[in-house]
Parts: structure tokens; C-alpha cells; sequence
DNA sequence: AGCTATTAATAAGA
DNA sequence: TTCTTATTAATAGCT
């Protein structure tokens, strides 16, 4: 609003950011107090600068008012909780989690700063939502036949060299009596990979989500 | 900012009020999620209304994870703490993450079954979004995990068939003269798969978001 | 930090 | 509620 539209993407200049960032969070916590008068809201607002340095305002009480407020109320929706702990290692879950929700929002901020400007309505979202998901099919899809050549080739590897092992031993046999190598015992322990099956499952789309819920549901205890 | 200056008062009109607490609010989400975007800051916001019903919006993550970040960035300057970092108590933390999962929960529902009923903001589809992501990472990763044990046996396997061969080759020529079944040829032909080094890479994680930015971004013309 | 030229938000009205 | 329009408010680009 001024000389000049802006985009709606990250500012690079770190300068211009540093400007735009105090002036925008000066007129958004003005925003925020005159909503509040005019409306007779209680409003709380916490920014974390990229620096991470926290700006904050309460326009009723403290903000930890609020926030115990916002707990009370957004908690009541929740399930019947009290009974089952599950069985995670709390803290490490946790972090782990956190890290990846960090890489991923990372990527979809880089996404998101290019593509969807300004206003996206519900029905745009949604189909950014599937968008994504077709997307990462994809990435996954080629990956997949890489992996499933590459296996391929082995089993087709392993055939052959079967198949020569049995023509030597065959020889063997006919020339000299029985040799016994310790191999064909090997091969029979390794026998019950069922290769194929799997790797017919793992490439059918529709095993993405019943997949999920399969791997990691049951044993998180939610039912879907 | 419109036809007539606003007095900063309580607008004692109610429809009036409604009015201007809807458009307001919107304005105000808008601004912040902008701010948000161009100056790379995380930005929460809570709105109690009058009648108390909560609006909110977290620009990164969830309302939880900004919280949890202001209470232990705001209690850093309090007491002559210097311990350090007092995080989440597990019990909290299971909190965020039941949390979480009902977002899943009903994000679910909405994809698959009746839409209509229930009710998805801007902000949850937003989360859910992110989430659907990591979501399809574990999958993947879980399913790499299994090919990748395969492909291991069978690597294996390929040895021992190699050593079995390559001995009842020499006890062949010892007794015998060399013979050979065209197994050596096979097998070289099938040497340059470079098994390792491919696997690898489709196991690290950090190749989720760049692998996507490098499979179709270019091909469909979004510059990341 | 201040100063405008412009854009963005929005109060009323439909 | 939602759309349109007349105005005010916010602010981008400069100093």
C-alpha cells in the first residue's frame, strides 16, 4: 500500500526486511488493539522475528492469561484422553518430530512463496493439498522403479548364477561325486523374502494411505 | 478507513459490531500471515470475540509449538534462571501431539468421507497440509526400509552364489580343464548398476524436498 | 526516523 | 451475507 505493490514473497534485501518487518508489526499490533476496542475482543499476538527475537501483545490480562484461555477452550474438543500413554519415549519422538516438521515446513514456505499469493480460498488449497500429494506420488513412483530395476537385475543376476552353479555341479557330479559348497543351504534361508509380492504391493498407489494407517495406526493406537 | 472516520470506542451497534469484528478480523489474519511471509517471521494469533469464541492462526506449525517457543523464550529473561533449557514436560508434550493427530484425524475424514460435515478452516487445511507430507515421509520411509533389507539379502545372496561358483570353477579346473557356462559374461554385463551409492541417496532424507524441486520443478515451470 | 505517492482496507450502502 | 464504492489508513520507496 504505497509506492509501489509489493509481492507476497520473502523481502532478500535484509535490510528492506528489517524495515518492512518493524513497520507491518507496528500497524498489525495496532490492528490488533483497535479490533480489540472496537470490537470488544481479547486478542493475544506473539511474533518471533526471523532473529528470533519475540514481540508480544496482550490486549487483555497477560498473555499467559490468554494462552491458558486458548488452552482451555481448544483443548474441550479433544478425545476422551486421561487413560492411554502410548508407549512413545516421549522426548525423542518429540524431537524427531520436530526436525522433520521443521525440514518440511521449510520446503513448503519455498513452495508456497512463489505460487500462492494473497488469497487462497479453501477450494485452491484443496487443490494444492492434492496437488502436493500427486506430486510426491511421483518423486516416490520414480524412485520406486529405480529401486525395482535395480532389483530386478539381481534376481535376474542371482538366476543365472543358480543356474551356472547347477550346470558346475552337475559336472562335478558326473566327473567326480558330490561337492557340497554349504550354498544351497544359504539360498534356502533367504528363501522366504517372497520378493515379488511385496514389491507389487509397495508400487500400487492405493497402498499409500491404508499403508500409513497400517504402519504406524495400529501401533499408535488410532483408529481411522 | 472507509466512507466516514471511525472513533476508536466499543461499537455499540451489535449487528454494526459483528460486522466490523468479521471484516476486521479477517484484515488482521491477512496482515499477519503477510507479515509472516515477507519478513520470514513466525506469528501467532488468538482472538477471543466477545461472546468468547476463539479464532486463531499460527503462520508456522501449530498454536501449541508457537506457545510452547514463547513460554520458554519469555521465562528466559524472568528468574537467574541459567540451568537452561526447561522444555515440554512429556505430559504436555503427548498433549501437542494428540493434538496433532485429531488434526489428522479429521483431516481425514473431510478427504475421504462426507466433506460437508465437517468443517475445516483455512489454517487446519494448512496444517494438514504439512502434516500429510511428513505423513507420506514415514510411509516411504518404512517402505524403503523394507526394499532396501531386500536388496541387501539379495546382495548377499549374490556373494554366496558368486563364492559357490568360483569355488566349484576351481575344483572343476582342478580336476578337469576349465569350463565354462557364461555365467562370468552375464555378470559383468550387469556390473555397472552401482547398487550402493543410489540406494543411499534415496534413503537420506534431506532428498525429499530438493529431489521434488529437481524431478518436476523444472518441468513444470515453477522456479524454487 | 520523517515524507508523500500509492495501494490496501474497510464503513456504508445495496 | 456478499458486492460495490467512496474514503480513510497503511506503507513502499526515498531522504
Amino acid at each position: 500500500m504505497a509506492r509501489g505493490k509489493v509481492q507476497l514473497r520473502r523481502i532478500e534485501n535484509p535490510v528492506h526486511r528489517q524495515v518492512t518487518f518493524c513497520k507491518r508489526r507496528a500497524g498489525l499490533l495496532k490492528k490488533a488493539r483497535e479490533l480489540s476496542v472496537l470490537c470488544d475482543a481479547d486478542i493475544g499476538i506473539i511474533v518471533f522475528s526471523s532473529h528470533g527475537k519475540l514481540y508480544d501483545l496482550a490486549t487483555t490480562g497477560t498473555m499467559d492469561g490468554l494462552i491458558e484461555r486458548y488452552k482451555s477452550v481448544s483443548g474441550e474438543g479433544m478425545s476422551t484422553d486421561g487413560s492411554g500413554e502410548q508407549r512413545m519415549d516421549p522426548k525423542q519422538e518429540a524431537m524427531v518430530l520436530k526436525q522433520e516438521i521443521d525440514l518440511l515446513q521449510k520446503g513448503l514456505r519455498y513452495i508456497y512463496g512463489n505460487r500462492a499469493n494473497e488469497h487462497m480460498s479453501v477450494e485452491e488449497l484443496n487443490a494444492l493439498e492434492r496437488y502436493l500429494e500427486i506430486w510426491m506420488f511421483n518423486i516416490r513412483s520414480a524412485k520406486m522403479q529405480i529401486m525395482i530395476q535395480e532389483i530386478q537385475a539381481l534376481k535376474s543376476k542371482e538366476g543365472m548364477l543358480k543356474a551356472a552353479n547347477e550346470i558346475l555341479q552337475e559336472k562335478i557330479v558326473e566327473q567326480h561325486g558330490l561337492i557340497d559348497v554349504g550354498m544351497t543351504i544359504a539360498d534356502q534361508q533367504n528363501g522366504h523374502f517372497s520378493t515379488f509380492p511385496l514389491i507389487e504391493e509397495i508400487t500400487n498407489p492405493l497402498t499409500i494411505l491404508s499403508g500409513y494407517s497400517t504402519c504406524r495406526g495400529s501401533e499408535m493406537g488410532y483408529s481411522f
